[in-house]
DNA sequence: CTTGCCTCTGACGTCAACGTCAGGTTCTAG
DNA sequence: CTAGAACCTGACGTTGACGTCAGAGGCAAG
């Protein structure tokens, strides 16, 4: 086994290991064009330590909602800073939408609290309460 | 045409065009068995004023990331009010979720912002500024 | 009665982000 | 040198919430 921890390049499976998403996520990752990746001489993958924050950053644009293909366009402007006035206005789009996802969220989360109140309180008295709250 | 504002029922059109949800997506819920429908003579769908409600319940708990599993099984309860215990857990966890969820985009945004802002910052003074936060 | 819109029931198509399997190659420990 | 783990490239499968199309029937207006 080689020494991990002070070498510069890993391979697909100790980087899938240390950010946690799988092999084969990562091999789509750079079908999608997010993740580059440099071949050794037999065709495998070998990724420097910045992959590891790379791929990080990757799940949390997923994680915002964003598609593969709204990430491929806003990636070289996160990375490496070149962002034109249409990135930056795509950016500040997709902003708005995850703030959007957030209020929406918020709303129905504060739905089903009303609803379990609703229903612990009918638990409690054994009554058969009817509906609560509208909207 | 028909009076609509003071009928009792409507056809699947109309309650589609209250709600904004597709006639597709109203006979898929009721295929997944999470909205009831009468049918008149001809086969007809006919609902009544508080499908529209019930539409918009349904939508909102699709906004929260519940699945039409996980709503048919809780709805019983949001409507009625008829909690078992273990559905109450079931809501509860999935508050829970929503709540995680909500944190992650939350996350998400604020990576958002550091990237708009660094981003705006590099176009200002022209720089190409490297890497600005992490994780 | 006919025209035209609305509705019906299947049933196949879609899209994203992978999972999974097959068949073959490469790397590494012993 | 050799076994076995890890890796490679296709390529098909999966899941959820619908979209879409085809062919047939229902309903109100003129």
């Amino acid at each position: 086994m080689a020494v991990a921890a002070l070498e510069e390049e890993m391979r697909i499976g100790e980087l899938a290991a240390r950010t946690g998403v799988s092999v084969r996520a990562l091999r789509y990752y750079e079908e999608q064009s997010l993740l580059g990746a440099e071949r050794g001489p037999g065709g495998q993958r070998h990724y420097p330590e910045g992959a590891v924050g790379r791929v990080r950053l990757i799940q949390q644009l997923y994680a915002a909602g964003l598609s593969s293909r709204t990430i491929v366009e806003l990636l070289p402007c996160v990375v490496d800073g070149q962002a034109t006035p249409a990135l930056l206005k795509r950016l500040a789009a997709e902003r708005e939408r995850v703030d959007q996802r957030i209020a929406e969220l918020a709303q129905a989360r504060d739905r089903l609290d009303s609803v379990i109140t609703a229903a612990t309180g009918s638990m409690l008295t054994g009554a058969s309460c009817r509906r609560a709250a509208d909207t």
